[in-house]
DNA sequence: CTGAAAGCGCTTACAG
DNA sequence: CTGAAAGCGCTTACAG
């Protein structure tokens, strides 16, 4: 199982290496090189099962055409699917991926760094909500390197596809408002000043506001914990009935995972979805649409983010810098199934 | 930004080249070269940043430490939750992580089998219920690479980590025969002689026959839409309310999300789990936790299955043959929650 | 202990 | 149209 290689193709055929290579790479009408010379090396190649080593080119090149896609984030379904499409579509287009996954892990992503300089990777997308963490690592290596930022807040001088945190929750919370419900609660997920958190905020309370109803801090339910979403969920759920003096009107879920929690978390005291409580979710997984009362949720649009990525990537990788740093923000759209019951919706969201 | 290389290293300390890529492969000691020489020689190293190009590496080395994750079955959430346990692992041990997904598309495969041999990556974890398409191009591969089949049928000469399906069945309905239910229906997919059906029937039928059940063709359940398995469930269980003369007393579905489809169906139509029918599922996802009735299942053990895989592939990369081909067969183990109703268990499974 | 040199398999000027 | 040669950045004998 000797390696065939373009010396042994050169042998063999009769012609030069750099003829051989040529033709090799597609460049031989290029070249003006015979059609019957460029046959010959071609069939050459067949028959000896020749593979390129594309090492060897590479370290030729000074580049590759491996593309990272890295995870700085919570590992969650919905960035997992977007990433997914992303691979495919880079992978249809010929690059190999590198999958980086690691979450809030300071020295796993210096390594990391590390290893992406050694390959080299010839660019890198970054689905990632804190990027500020992995660019502080980052920074010599998206000098030179082409990085497109996904989901990530507001940074300078980076291609960045945004999706719209503060939209999401003003229609999620619209949606409720227009149905008729004022008491809403929000499990908006660990309490921090994390930037996906304050826009979410910012949504829903401009939502509460257009509708004259208060917007206190009561109206946010958070968690701590390090679970996974549904039991987060779960202990969400219990929390809304045990810790407060009644039922709300409407809970506007972080995730649908989350909402699937709360959903098992009421029924279980006999509260009814939506009779009792209207529930929304946000993410638009596959479960919402099988959850014991099909969720009202937020379509997350990743075919169009993960779209979108590959595009800006591709341009950037062809040398054309117009309109550099681009940011696309991507609004997330109203599912409406059978979680915040049946009233007649008035006007849109 | 230019690329620090190893003789800018050794022009930048003072040092040969061949020095100071002894020390910085920590062969430092091996080569007797003094302490200090060897402290210079690193601190010029993290002082010029310098990388080494694993590009040139592998080419001398004519190997890389990329090692390859194949899917070429249908990629199910168990697959990529399985696959991403391996990819840890193997990350943390140093590799590179290359995924491949591809399900059933054979020109994709042999495209993708080139570019493994380009690569070139040391070694193949492929994940693949069938393997014997893949394996067909993959002939000149193997011979010279690891390889370590996971989850298919058994196969000659070719490590392999196993699921055994025939347990998985065997479990299923042996629990259920236990309860005291005797009316048992198994939507097992598509209608087919894959292997991995062929074992499940076995199973089944051997339980059914130990308790005196007639284990005919009516047993079976099969479906052939390409849906999601959420769809595909909802949809088998409609096919088994309506097309059947009666309910049956007890349902084994393929997997979990088609059993949530099947729970969905059902309760759409007033049937109750497990008052009226009792419901088991399969691979232990979170999902089945969270379902409406919390789902009876069996535990995959994806754990067990990657360790084993990880552990097989690095005594291979080590060149220990001993026991090749090695052939792990993992056995699936019953969860019980709360889909088969509460009666007393009579005798172990 | 240290250095000079070959070679991994390509691609790219350059010469003819 | 075709060929000889340099060089990408490493590692590995080999010589001293």
């Amino acid at each position: 199982m000797t390696k065939v290689t373009l010396k042994d193709l050169a042998v063999e055929s009769g012609f030069a290496v750099s003829t051989v290579s040529a033709v090799l790479r597609g460049q031989g009408d290029l070249y003006h090189i015979a059609a019957s010379t460029q046959k010959d090396i071609k069939e050459t190649a067949q028959r000896m099962e020749y593979r390129k080593n594309l090492m060897a080119k590479s370290l030729r090149a000074g580049q590759s055409n491996f593309v990272a896609i890295l995870d700085t984030s919570y590992n969650t379904p919905i960035r997992q699917l977007r990433q997914r499409l992303i691979a495919q579509r880079l992978k249809n287009l010929g690059f190999q991926i590198l999958v980086y996954d690691f979450h809030w892990m300071e020295e796993e992503q210096k390594k990391l760094l590390y290893e992406l300089e050694e390959i080299p990777v010839s660019g890198l997308i970054m689905d990632a909500t804190d990027a500020a963490a992995a660019l502080e690592y980052a920074q010599r290596f998206i000098k030179r390197q082409l990085l497109v930022l996904l989901d990530t807040g507001y940074i300078r001088g980076i291609d960045q596809v945004l999706l719209n945190r503060r939209s999401l929750s003003y229609a999620m919370a619209k949606h409720l408002l227009n149905l008729g419900y004022r008491d809403i609660y929000y499990t908006i997920g660990i309490h921090s000043a994390y930037w996906p958190i304050v826009e979410r905020r910012k949504g829903f309370e401009k939502a509460l506001k257009e509708y004259g109803v208060p917007a206190g801090e009561d109206r946010y339910i958070w968690d701590d914990e390090k679970a996974d979403a549904y039991h987060r969920g779960y202990t969400l759920g219990k929390k809304i009935i045990f810790s407060k003096k009644s039922l709300p009107d409407a809970v506007m879920a972080l995730n649908d995972h989350i909402a699937i929690g709360i959903m098992k978390a009421f029924h279980e005291q006999g509260i009814s979805i939506p009779d009792d409580v209207a529930l929304v979710g946000a993410e638009d997984l596959p479960e919402s649409e099988f959850a014991q009362v099909r969720l009202t949720t937020m379509d997350f649009k990743i075919d169009v983010m993960a779209g979108k990525a590959v595009e800006i990537f591709l341009k950037r990788l062809k040398g054309d810098m117009r309109d550099f740093p681009r940011r696309v923000v991507i609004e997330p759209s109203l599912i409406v199934r059978e979680s915040c019951g049946k009233h007649k919706i008035q006007g849109g969201v």
